[in-house]
DNA sequence: ATTTATTAACGGATCGGGTTCGTAAACATA
DNA sequence: TATGTTTACGAACCCGATCCGTTAATAAAT
C-alpha cells in the first residue's frame, strides 16, 4: 500500500478519495444493481479508464468504498469498561450512538448494505466485520460486567441478548417513520434498560 | 376488484399473477434498480402493454406484488393468547416461525424490503402495515399477559420490547452465515426467554 | 359489429462496458 | 538542464444491450 515511488507518474491520491466517495454516494442512492462504473466516474470528475485502472468491477469499488466508511468510525476503548462505572458508560456511549443512529446517512447506508444481505454477501461481511464486531466485543464486556454485578442474569445467552440491542436499533432505525436524535436517545436508554444496563427510572 | 363483466375480451386472471410473481422474483433477484419492465413482461411470458394496461409504473407494479406475498401469510388468532396458556402459546407459534424464518425466500425478500427503506419507502411501509403489525399485535397481547403473570417487568417498555425481540430475528436473519430452521428453533427460544415469556432451561 | 385484451414488432434514445488516443506529470540518465 | 521513458489521466469512441412507450395486427369476448 505505501508509495513504493514507482517510476512514472504516480497516482493522484486525491482522484482515489474522489471515486471512493462517488461510489459509496451512489451506492446509498441507487443500490448495487443501479450504480454503474459509468456514473462513478462521471461524479466523481474523472475518466472510466482511471476507475478501471484501480478497480475490476463495481463489486469491489463499492466493497472498498464500504469499507472505508466503516471504518472510518472509532469504537470507544474496551479498556474504558473496566476502568468506568457501568453507568458512566452507557451516559458516554449513548449520546453519540444516537447521534449516529439517527443521521440520515447511517440510515440509508444501513438500510443498502442489509437489502444486500443475500444479493451480495461480501458487502455485508465487510460491514459485519469492520463495523459490528468491533461493537459486539464492547457491548459482551459490558455485559460480563453487568452479570457479575447481578443486573444482567448469569445465565443469559449475551449473543442473542446483544442480537436483542443491536437488533432493536437497526430494526428502529429501519422503520417508517425514524426517530431523530433526541428520541434516538430515549430509545436507546430504554433498550440498554431493558437488558440490564441501566437501572430503572427514577 | 370484482370482474364487472365487462364488455369486451375479458382479461386473463392467469396474466395477472404470472406478472406478479415475475415482479416479485425479480425485486428479490436485482432489486427495484436492477428490474425493468421490459424484464417483467418477459419472464411472465407477456407482452409489455399487457403489463402497462395494469400498472403505471415499476414501483407500483413492485408494490403490489410484495403486498400480495405479506399478506398471503396468516397470523395465529389474536384470540387464541387469552385460550390458551402463555407456554402452549409459544410452543405453537414458534416452530412455524422459525421455518418461516429460515427459509431463503424470507430471508432475500426482507432483505430487499429492509434495504429499500430510505430509496423506496412506500415498500417498506407496506411490509410494515401488512406483516409487522398484525404480528405486533399478537406479541403485545402475550407480552400484556406476561406482564400479568409477573415474568416481564410491569413497567417495561413493551414496544421497545418487541422491537428487541422482532429486531433480533431480523438481524439474525440477515446476518452472514444465517442460521437453519433447526438453529432458528432454539434461537427464538432464547429471544422469548430472554425477554419472560418462556420459562428458564430446565 | 363492436369492444377490449393480447402479442409481436418497432423506434428512438440512453446506457453500459471496455478500448483507443493524445496529453500531462513524474521519473531516469546524461 | 535537457531528453527520453514510464505511468497516469481525461475525452472521445465503438458497439451491443436495454429500456420505455407506442403502433399494428390478431384473438376473444359481447
Amino acid at each position: 500500500m505505501s508509495a513504493a515511488r514507482g517510476r512514472g507518474r504516480p497516482r493522484d491520491p486525491e482522484t482515489d478519495t474522489a471515486i471512493l466517495t462517488a461510489a459509496l454516494e451512489l451506492f446509498v442512492e441507487r443500490g448495487v444493481e443501479g450504480t454503474s462504473m459509468e456514473q462513478v466516474a462521471k461524479r466523481a470528475g474523472v475518466g472510466k479508464l482511471t476507475v478501471y485502472r484501480r478497480w475490476n468491477s463495481k463489486e469491489e469499488l463499492i466493497a472498498q468504498a464500504v469499507e472505508q466508511w466503516v471504518s472510518a468510525e472509532v469504537t470507544p476503548s474496551a479498556a474504558d469498561v473496566y476502568a468506568l462505572s457501568p453507568q458512566a458508560i452507557v451516559e458516554h456511549v449513548l449520546p453519540p450512538a444516537a447521534e449516529m443512529a439517527a443521521s440520515v446517512g447511517f440510515r440509508a447506508l444501513v438500510a443498502r448494505i442489509m437489502g444486500c444481505a443475500v444479493s451480495h454477501p461480501e458487502l455485508m461481511a465487510i460491514y459485519w466485520k469492520h463495523y459490528i464486531l468491533p461493537r459486539r466485543e464492547l457491548a459482551a464486556a459490558m455485559l460480563r460486567r453487568a452479570q457479575q454485578d447481578g443486573t444482567v442474569a448469569a445465565d443469559a445467552d449475551l449473543d442473542v441478548l446483544i442480537d436483542m440491542m443491536a437488533g432493536a436499533v437497526t430494526y428502529r432505525v429501519l422503520q417508517p417513520d425514524p426517530p431523530d436524535a433526541t428520541e434516538m436517545l430515549r430509545y436507546l436508554t430504554s433498550v440498554y434498560r431493558q437488558a440490564g444496563l441501566y437501572p430503572p427510572a427514577g
